[in-house]
DNA sequence: TTAATTGCAAACACTTTGCACGCTA
DNA sequence: TAGCGTGCAAAGTGTTTGCAATTAA
């Protein structure tokens, strides 16, 4: 999501009221690293002092998620959902065994393969996902990286 | 998992005991089509006219993960773990969006893309998944398809 | 015989929902 | 002031666990 993102305008705009707890929801995303949790959301409101409930973090993950705005998603080994800036349609990261972090990737190697794969299955593709595991160099250091 | 996989001999050479639960969930996987949910495997069982309760399952499932027997792994989007035969090690999905029908897919286009992004990102890559998601033929036909 | 395995029910983690009150527009 | 949005608590999923009874070895 871009750094000054009127938060107040996108919401009048889609027929939301504008509210603090909104705000605040969708601030996180700004200027976002990595994919968060509702509770990552939560907790982070929280330590700015901002008063909100989980189940509004909920709400209004799912309702950005409908406007397309974040994207949604879980990781294999991971009952949580992830949300993220929705920049591209579809996603791919690297997720590390070890700690648990989740990078995004850039480059995208699978244009040509859906084509062909559309073709051999008589599918239409409409997207994809990949997620690629492994250690990062921080967690290669460790002999046991469990959390 | 292979048409007549011996599941005695299996469970004995791991140290567990046999009995007709695990028998049966494991004769679920023979000459199996497509990744599976626990509750499935349950349904199945019972259709069957097999004794057995869904923690036997799970527990059972998750035994023969770990034995990498099969593999556990979610979709996007879905809160449930599938479960497949394990013959590579990586896992490669075709969802279709309509009925959600999970077909593998053979061929991986990865590898060569795995390598360069080790390099890139210095971390110790072992493995990814990839879905791909679209609509089967039977899925196309239906003006809106959504189950 | 006895330790592993099962069934059952309760506990879990994450997420969703119903409802009354509060706050935007 | 009308109705959307919120907090709260309760309900829902999918999955895991403790324990006593059962069963394979």
């Amino acid at each position: 999501m871009k750094e000054h993102f009127d938060c107040e305008a996108f919401l009048k705009k889609s027929g939301f009221k504008y509210t603090k707890q909104r705000e605040a929801i969708l601030h996180t995303f700004e200027d976002s690293k990595r994919p968060v949790t509702a509770e990552d959301v939560y907790m982070e409101l929280k330590k700015q002092g901002v008063p909100v409930n989980l189940s509004t973090v909920y709400r209004t993950l799912e309702m950005m998620t409908d406007k397309n705005l974040l994207q949604k998603f879980g990781i294999p080994g991971d009952a949580r959902m992830f949300f993220a800036p929705n920049c591209t349609g579809h996603r791919h990261y690297l997720v590390c065994m070890g700690c648990k972090k989740i990078l995004p990737i850039e480059h995208c190697p699978l244009a040509e393969y859906e084509k062909a794969l559309a073709k051999e299955t008589s599918y239409t593709i409409s997207g994809h996902s990949l997620d690629i595991f492994g250690y990062c160099p921080d967690c290669q250091a460790c002999t046991h990286p469990d959390e």
